[in-house]
DNA sequence: GACCAGGCACATC
DNA sequence: GATGTGCATGGT
């Protein structure tokens, strides 16, 4: 078993890795992430959503819909005021106005405009082109690539990390690379069970590990640990 | 009123 | 490279 920079990886890990997604899938079910009616529609959440909770973020996304302004061509050309002013809700409303106007520049400038058409670039390729986009770091372009472009791309995040931590799978401090080498060195390129896996842990840290006297009900607790 | 939420860029050391 | 700070709303 190797990382995708060709470490070993133990299969202990790999293991407890899938353990986990098992117990969690059993729990859960499909949770049929992310939230959002269009690619589009997915990659202004993952800008939104930045530090924030997904429901000022709905708020933001409903009001953005309600305006016609989910789509490249309207929200391009919409004054920076206009869009501050319905992202309000979001929080950060002038950084991120500023960093989907970023992205649109981006969008327009190489690929006209067109998310399939830039979603047909090489996989890693895009990656380093989204990561070149102020405002845009690794969780946010993996979470692009992953759930609007559906590319086998693993999202990690806060709750990844915490939960990794955790379950003693990973040290405090592990960088974001290692985290994401772990799972996709454990699991198929498998986009659906990458949208699955990360859907499960966001939930399960919503459910229980927010809130701490849940701790001991949480569906990972009969684990074996080494 | 304090703390947290599905980050990121930038300044400073 | 590591650490600190600003960005802001709305729920608990």
């Amino acid at each position: 078993m190797r990382t995708a920079d060709g470490k070993k990886q133990s299969p202990g890990k790999a293991v407890l890795i899938r353990d986990i997604y098992s117990v969690l899938d059993r729990h859960y079910g499909d949770l049929k992430w992310w939230p959002g009616e269009t690619p589009f529609e997915v990659i202004v959440g993952a800008i939104l959503t930045q530090n924030t909770s997904w429901d000022n973020v709905a708020r933001a996304v409903a009001n953005l819909k309600s305006a016609g302004m989910l789509c490249p061509f309207r929200l391009y050309s919409a004054p920076p005021g206009r869009i501050a002013e319905l992202i309000r809700p979001s929080g950060y409303y002038n950084v991120k106005t500023m960093r989907l106007r970023h992205f649109l520049h981006f969008l327009h400038d190489g690929f006209g405009g067109d998310i399939d058409e830039m979603f047909r670039l090489d996989t890693l390729e895009l990656r380093t082109l989204l990561l070149s986009v102020n405002g845009i770091g690794e969780e946010t372009a993996d979470s692009i690539l992953l759930y609007a472009g559906g590319k086998p791309v693993f999202v990690v995040d806060a709750y990844t990390k915490r939960l990794l931590q955790r379950h003693w799978i990973i040290p405090e401090g592990c960088s974001y690379a290692g985290v994401k080498a772990i799972f996709e060195s454990c699991l198929p390129p498998d986009p659906a069970v990458y949208n699955q896996f990360h859907a499960l842990i966001v939930q399960t840290g919503k459910d229980f590990c927010r809130k701490k006297p849940l701790c001991g009900e949480c569906p990972l607790r009969l684990l074996n640990h080494e």
